[in-house]
RNA sequence: GGUCGCUUAGCUCAGCUGGGAGAGCAUCUGCCUUACAAGCAGGAGGUCAUAGGUUCGAGCCCUAUAGCGACCACCA
């Protein structure tokens, strides 16, 4: 073991995360530094619910920010992430009713006010363990920024987004049908109900026509809502029914005379093509009603239980009732079958209650005029949806669009400014409480009860954030519009599109650029985790046991922008197992077998800073290739995350790291490194400090804690390396054919183990390697070093042609370089001959195969020169390889 | 009913504007080689869902079909 290296022997996470995240926090690396560009980077981080714990799309969401912010601040911007949480107002008042329940209290034997104190309480006691869950997860957010929609700025930005919009007419009030959750006891908005499958039955009942002895037969789903029929619709073009439009029915039970009328939303092939008409439980009956001016009877009371149409059903539940009204049906000979049916219901996207549709007084957001522009901003590419497709989602919602109801009858939320005076009826909409009604002068004033959908705050938070209102705002000016919003797709509606017609009505310009959409995170199976299902898995647990960089790794490597994610163990496994090799790796680099100033010295030497060139003379061939792999890996990777293709990014770095610098590389440098020559060994160190760290820098915004640790450990990095400068990308590679002449030597080296393996010759069985060459000499001595070490060889011999190798040597050939592996006694040369003849057919098949693509004319003459020029070569390549091969067996024979 | 996505190795998934199929895990064979057995080296494994079309050339573009999934709409 090495005594003198300077990093811990085992690997551990929880050696350095917790660390790391304070020093960085208190360093003040969070928050938009002064640096060398004046160009900014603003991500709003999408707030969680304050009393929410993070699951695994918070985590995946995170992250990503995470990565886009930190290659950003790398790269020089004044970068700044900005997190907050969400006053969430359903689910948190569900929560402290829960509470108050188990106290055995409600909330209106505690009043408004009680209430809302309790649930300040409740949000300081649970709130915060989100943003705790957060700093594990590495967030770079500049926390003192962080903000609450419903602290008090953010009070003041709703207060005037609501005066504004109501001035513009763009908010009203009305009695509309709403739909209204049975269970929370409010109002929600179209985007908070979704719709599920249930199985249930279709009634057909009839209804006698008056005066006749005829019957029309309807079709419902809720017979219970029968009693407050007002009408009987058919198509107008429905020849059945022609003769009967206009004439009246009897309805059940009610023995009311109810007309029946003609309207085009009814589908003659439904059912019976005839409908009942409820107006007051049905969006459709109530258009329909609106329409043909119907009487609106509501059936049920307000707590949703049966009212007093008929004193028999009063105050009973609605599914008893409908029992009920189909037993007196069946009694009556009114009911005329009974059949099994399907279909969707409405649900509280919050509890899953089934909601109802009621007609009630609410507050709106007139759509259509905010749309218009919200729309035009992405079809201008204004604003773009990464992946594209999304934008398509976002049209659809956004052209049928129905006005918002804003209006909630809850506590917790922002209570609507609207002052009513009891003198004149007057609204009075003021950011300030009202005294004294604007219109009579009246003193007898109370605030509307209602509080605003969450979402009405959400939707503002790009700039109320950043201080709007105050338009003089400093970081309003300086960061907004942002750059980039992170989410995911099932929040588009909810939010997105909100905050984009916000912005653009309120702040007259875009509330970001770029939108980068990601899917959800599913169970190993593919389900949707849950809590029903008790499937999901906690980050939190994930990171105890297998470390922030590594849940971050699982959740990038191999994923595309939009897509679900499946949770997959094994993908933990090969992240730890990675930061493990990094660790080793650096473990390796810094064995400090040279003393530090000589390679901060010889660093200065092999790379000059100011021209971006490297000085060919010092170094060695594979030291070349690997520089040279290195800098395109940074254009590569750097163009990769600008364009949002972050799982192709890492999966390049740690191909990179893994593969092509820990494999080969460091194995190449072995020998240079433990040889007498400290110049060599100096040498060595200094390309393996200097590949490395870059490499770790590329690797930081995804893996920011392993990273960061490693590089202070490097020889010449004074500066953090989560403010350390992202790699500049080099205009041009130096070193193009070194790298060829590398990658040549690596199939070399894979087809002697190869052939070595199949023989079952032991690594400790060295033998001599003859290589072949007329333009390759100064090259290969280069890399006899490593040669010999790679590929078991105890001499190496060049020389320019076959003389003197005998029959007994395997014989390998690629391109242009052949080599031979005498092994005397160990040879036997039918083998040798059986492998030749097998490498001869496949040779012959590339060249059939360049031959047949080459005298195709269409391909001479429509491909690219570039192409026909590369198969040309390759042709040549492989013809010169079959004729080596050839004649190798013939001297066999 | 409408829109969109997916179908690639045994499993989970990548594959940029069309130019010789990739990764991780699993599997087989050999190695405790002085950074790493959480490892090293070498293998095996794919008519890229199906059928057409465009093209010199298709996993990638177009059309249709099938299976799976999502979203929107809401025919009571």
């Amino acid at each position: 073991m090495f005594e003198n290296h300077k990093m811990k022997d085992k690997f551990n996470p929880k050696d350095f995360e917790d660390r790391l995240y304070k020093e960085w926090e208190e360093n003040g690396y969070f928050k938009p530094l002064e640096n060398k560009t004046k160009e900014t980077f603003c991500v709003m981080m999408p707030p969680p619910n304050v009393t929410g714990k993070l699951h695994m799309g918070h985590a995946l969401d995170d992250t990503l920010q995470d990565i886009l912010v930190r290659f950003k601040r790398m790269q020089g911007y004044r970068t700044l992430w900005l997190p907050g949480t969400d006053h969430a107002s359903i689910s948190t008042e569900m929560k402290v009713v829960q509470k108050l329940k188990e106290e055995g209290k409600t909330k209106q034997d505690l009043g408004r006010e009680k209430f809302i104190e309790e649930a300040w309480e409740w949000t300081h006691l649970y709130g915060g363990t989100i943003m705790e869950q957060q700093r594990k997860l590495g967030c770079s957010c500049d926390w003192d920024r962080k903000r609450f929609t419903l602290d008090e700025g953010m009070s003041d930005a709703v207060l005037e987004e609501f005066v504004n919009l109501y001035n513009k007419g763009l908010i009203y009030k009305g009695k509309r049908m709403v739909n209204w959750c049975t269970s929370c006891n409010t109002s929600i908005s179209d985007a908070e109900v979704e719709y599920k499958e249930e199985a249930s039955y279709l009634w057909h009942i009839r209804y006698k026509i008056k005066g006749e002895d005829r019957y029309v037969i309807v079709a419902t789903t809720r017979p219970e809502t029968m009693l407050g029929d007002t009408a009987v619709a058919v198509h107008p073009y429905d020849d059945r029914y022609k003769d009967i439009v206009g004439k009246t029915c009897i309805l059940p039970i009610m023995d009311k005379e109810i007309p029946i009328i003609a309207d085009e939303f009814v589908e003659k092939d439904f059912g019976t093509g005839c409908v009942k008409i409820t107006p007051a439980h049905d969006m459709n009956d109530y258009q329909a009603g609106l329409r043909h001016n119907l009487e609106i009877v509501e059936v049920f009371d307000k707590n949703f239980k049966m009212g007093n149409l008929k004193p028999e059903y009063a105050g009973m539940e609605l599914k008893d009732a409908r029992e009920k009204i189909v037993e007196k049906l069946k009694e009556i000979g009114a009911l005329v079958k009974v059949e099994p049916y399907t279909h969707n219901v409405g649900k509280c996207e919050r509890c899953k209650s089934t909601i109802e549709p009621k007609i009630s007084e609410q507050w709106f957001v007139k759509m259509k005029p905010l749309a218009e522009p919200a729309i035009e901003a992405v079809k201008n590419g204004s604003i773009k949806f990464v992946p594209k497709r999304y934008e398509k989602i976002y049209f659809n919602w956004m052209e049928n669009i129905q006005d918002w109801c804003i209006s909630r009858q809850l506590w917790w939320g922002h209570r609507i400014p609207a002052y009513y005076c009891e003198d004149c009826d007057h609204i009075n909409i003021s950011k300030t409480p009202v005294e004294k009604c604007e219109k009579c002068g009246g003193t007898h004033l109370h605030q509307d009860k209602d509080t605003l959908d969450t979402w009405f705050s959400s939707a503002l938070w790009p700039f109320s954030t950043l201080g709007w209102p105050n338009k003089e705002a400093e970081d309003l000016k300086e960061f907004y519009p942002t750059n980039v919003l992170v989410t995911g797709y099932d929040i588009i509606f909810f939010w997105v599109a909100r905050m984009i017609f916000s912005g653009l009505e309120l702040m007259k310009e875009k509330p970001f650029s770029d939108i980068l959409i990601h899917g959800i995170v599913r169970d190993s199976q593919g389900r949707k985790m849950s809590k029903t299902l008790g499937n999901g898995i906690d980050p939190i647990d994930v990171i105890e046991k297998y470390g922030t960089d590594s849940l971050r790794f699982s959740l990038i490597s191999g994923t595309t922008a939009g897509n679900d994610i499946r949770y997959m163990p094994e993908k933990l496994e090969q992240a730890s197992n990675f930061a493990n090799k990094i660790w080793n790796a650096a473990k390796f680099i810094t064995m400090n077998l040279v003393k530090d100033e000589d390679i901060i010295e010889l660093s200065k030497e092999i790379f000059d800073e100011e021209k971006q060139v490297y000085n060919t003379a010092l170094l060695k061939i594979e030291d070349k290739w690997i520089l040279n792999k290195l800098d395109k890996l940074v254009k590569e990777v750097t163009h990769n995350i600008e364009n949002y293709d972050l799982g192709v990014a890492l999966d390049k770095i740690y191909s990179f790291i893994w593969n092509e610098f820990c494999d080969w590389y460091i194995e190449m440098v072995k020998p240079r490194l433990y040889s007498e020559v400290y110049e060599e060994k100096a040498l060595v160190c200094t390309v393996l400090n200097r590949v490395f760290g870059i490499a770790l820098k590329l690797l930081h915004p995804f893996m920011p804690f392993v990273t960061s640790e490693i590089y202070s450990k490097l020889v010449g990095n004074k500066t953090d390396l989560m403010v350390s400068n992202w790699p500049a990308i080099k205009k041009e590679y130096q070193f193009e054919k070194e790298e060829q002449i590398i990658e040549k030597l690596k199939k070399l080296i894979t087809e002697i183990r190869n052939v070595r393996t199949n023989m079952n010759v032991h690594p400790s069985k060295k033998s001599k390697l003859i290589l072949v060459t007329d333009n390759l000499e100064k090259e290969l001595q280069e890399a006899k070093d490593f040669l010999s070490k790679l590929a078991f060889a105890n001499e190496i011999k060049l020389q320019k042609d076959l003389s003197g190798i005998d029959e007994k040597a395997i014989s390998i050939v690629v391109e242009d370089l052949k080599a031979f592996i005498p092994f005397e006694d160990l040879v036997n040369i039918e083998e040798e001959i059986e492998r030749l003849e097998k490498e001869k057919k496949r040779l012959e098949a590339e060249v059939l195969r360049g031959e047949k693509m080459l005298s195709n004319e269409g391909f001479i003459n429509k491909a690219p020169q570039e192409k026909v020029e590369e198969e040309k070569k390759k042709l040549e390549n492989y013809k010169e390889m079959l004729k080596t091969v050839e004649e190798r067996l013939k001297t066999l024979k």
